[in-house]
DNA sequence: AAATTTTTCG
């Protein structure tokens, strides 16, 4: 009988059974069951399942453990959730492994509180003893729901049991408390570093929570340590790897990595090199992500839509388009994603009509229904293009609820336009459904300080000390010869700290010579205002770039990223500057790349 | 069985 599923195509193994159950001198038992059941879920055919399923019945097998639970575990795989749970309520005894079929196949289908609820039943109410797969089944689903105090549970659960012996549950609790946030990083570590017998996948979960968590620092120097190791990273690791050099914007770390899989297999892994030209194209390289993606034999959604979203970033809209128009003749079929990254594209670079073209035509040429996330890139394309009214009355129509995302982007447009009235009803709106955010705190007491509502200011922004809420610091990253530099605002730490503040005087001197006036957004902005006032020629950004022009030789190009979005002043200083020394900047900030060149930025002051 | 690439706003 095991010859069914293996033997030719499942549906001739499914026409074989039926021919077999129907001949008189052969009775097929509940091994022929579970294989048919096998072969049904592997062909996908729900249909010849159910038959399977109900002869079983008929022919009294369907109290049997081992085909009770691989028909559960059928039903989950076509998404069955409630005949799932209906053929397990039924069956007269569990063993482990019923139990850990409901409780992965629970978090396969996404329903996490119910895998946790599953969990709870077999320790609470069932004689049956979990064993180490039970565990590792549940973790994802904890992880999922973030509910560390049951997470510690089970962690003291498998150290007295043996289950911690293994080094695969050992991985669930890395990525547990990795899913869990940065602070539990530690104890991720903690659980990485007590394995006496570490794997790969141990090693990939590590760096990959460091990942996660913005750690990016922390996942490079793992994996430098990795190297020293008897492990060699995998697919897996490299493209864990490039996803923090792109968070980190370093092009000399990512082109390292990029050596180091130069003429090795991984360069035809799919994940690696779609996750190239992600790097590339986050680190400002733009052209060399696109000569990646055109060497490439075979494409999958996600590289579109990589290349797509770079073009994006980098502002250049119209390549996006075409880009795109180019993968609808490909023969690989736009997803919604693809569509979050056009739209991203075309608010980048200011094409409304575009835009409004391509959110109509996916819904009715595609059949995507818009999401929330669609949604907002709209309200982003409308309020960037300054037609904030437009926006507003979009997100009043809007079929499905709008979310703080929605009202957020809308509120990036009231600043970029300085619609201070509009704003304000948006800060309220924001502060209603998101109490707990510090800068929606700081950003309504801002406006009520323009208001001169001064008691309410402070009101406001004393609820948000109370409740330590804090927000994380501009910073900004430059590289020379491959060391890198960072600077937070008004930094006095770098050696060099008195020429680079000289070069900065010198330079303000040339500007306001040139007619600069320094521009002060009121209330707009989402800065203390003690710190706007110490900040606002201190900015992170300009102390790197004037250690950039110090540091290197005239004519050479200045990279740097910050890790918020740049001021309107420094967006101006920086044009400026460019023009005075002839230097291209490129600045890469929380949300797009700015090349300043002559005195004009490529996002032709739209971001 | 665990670990991968894309995704609005901030």
């Amino acid at each position: 009988m095991g010859g069914f599923s293996n033997n030719g195509s499942p549906h001739s193994s499914l026409s074989l059974f039926s021919h077999l159950r129907k001949s008189t001198n052969l009775v097929p038992n509940s091994s022929t069951y579970t294989y048919a059941i096998s072969a049904a879920s592997g062909a996908r055919d729900e249909r010849a399942g159910r038959v399977v399923h109900g002869q079983a019945l008929v022919d009294g097998f369907d109290s049997e453990l081992r085909l009770g639970s691989n028909i559960v575990n059928m039903y989950f795989k076509f998404s069955r959730v409630g005949d799932a749970r209906n053929v397990f309520d039924r069956m007269p005894e569990r063993d482990s492994v019923l139990w850990n079929t409901m409780l992965s196949g629970y978090g396969e289908n996404e329903m996490y509180e119910e895998s946790v609820q599953v969990f709870r039943e077999l320790i609470n109410e069932s004689s049956t003893r979990f064993d180490s797969t039970t565990l590792l089944s549940v973790l994802p689903a904890v992880a999922e729901l973030q509910e560390l105090r049951l997470g510690m549970v089970i962690h003291s659960l498998a150290m007295k049991t043996g289950c911690y012996s293994h080094d695969f549950v050992r991985t669930g609790f890395i990525s547990l408390y990795s899913k869990c946030g940065k602070i539990e990083m530690e104890s991720a570590r903690k659980v990485f570093d007590e394995s006496p017998h570490k794997s790969l996948t141990s090693w990939n979960a590590m760096i990959s929570g460091y990942t996660q968590n913005g750690l990016t620092e922390d996942a490079i120097s793992l994996f430098r340590e990795m190297q020293k190791s008897e492990f060699s990273p995998n697919p897996i690791t490299i493209t864990c790897i490039l996803s923090a050099c792109a968070q980190l914007g370093t092009l000399s770390l990512g082109k390292w990595v990029h050596g180091l899989v130069r003429g090795t297999d991984f360069e035809s892994s799919i994940y690696v090199s779609t996750a190239l030209i992600g790097m590339y194209a986050k680190c400002g390289s733009i052209a060399e992500a696109r000569r990646l993606f055109d060497l490439m034999p075979k494409r999958n959604e996600v590289t579109w839509n990589t290349m797509i979203s770079g073009y994006g970033l980098h502002g250049h809209g119209q390549d996006a388009l075409s880009i795109f128009s180019e993968m609808l003749n490909s023969g690989v079929a736009p997803t919604q994603v693809t569509f979050l990254c056009v739209l991203y594209a075309c608010s980048h670079a200011g094409l409304v009509k575009e835009g409004d073209d391509m959110f109509n035509s996916m819904d009715h040429r595609y059949g995507f229904e818009p999401s929330v996330k669609h949604y907002a890139c709209m309200v982003d394309i409308l309020g960037r293009a300054g037609h904030l009214q437009r926006a507003l009355q979009f997100i009043e129509a809007m079929p499905v609820e709008a979310d703080p995302s929605v009202w957020q982007t809308l509120l990036g447009a009231c600043r970029i336009h300085k619609d201070t009235n509009l704003a304000r009803t948006v800060s309220e709106k924001l502060f209603e459904l998101d109490p707990d955010n510090v800068g929606y705190h700081v950003l309504l007491s801002n406006i009520h300080s323009a208001d001169r509502n001064y008691p309410q200011a402070a009101t406001v922004r004393q609820a948000a000390k109370k409740r330590k809420l804090t927000k994380a610091p501009g910073c900004t990253l430059i590289e020379i010869g491959g060391t890198p530099h960072v600077f937070t605002s008004g930094d006095k730490s770098h050696p060099q700290v008195k020429a680079i503040y000289e070069k900065l005087e010198e330079l303000e001197g040339k500007m306001r010579e040139a007619g600069y006036q320094p521009e002060t957004e009121l209330a707009l902005h989402d800065v203390e205002e003690e710190e706007r006032e110490l900040m606002v020629k201190f900015h992170s950004e300009r102390l790197a770039i004037a250690f950039g022009l110090i540091a290197t030789e005239p004519g050479t190009e200045i990279r740097i990223i910050k890790n918020l979005r740049v001021c309107l002043d420094c967006h101006t200083v920086t044009k400026l500057i460019s023009e005075i020394t002839e230097r291209v900047i490129v600045v890469r900030d929380a949300n797009r790349f700015h090349h300043f060149r002559d005195g004009v930025c490529s996002c032709g002051d739209y971001w």
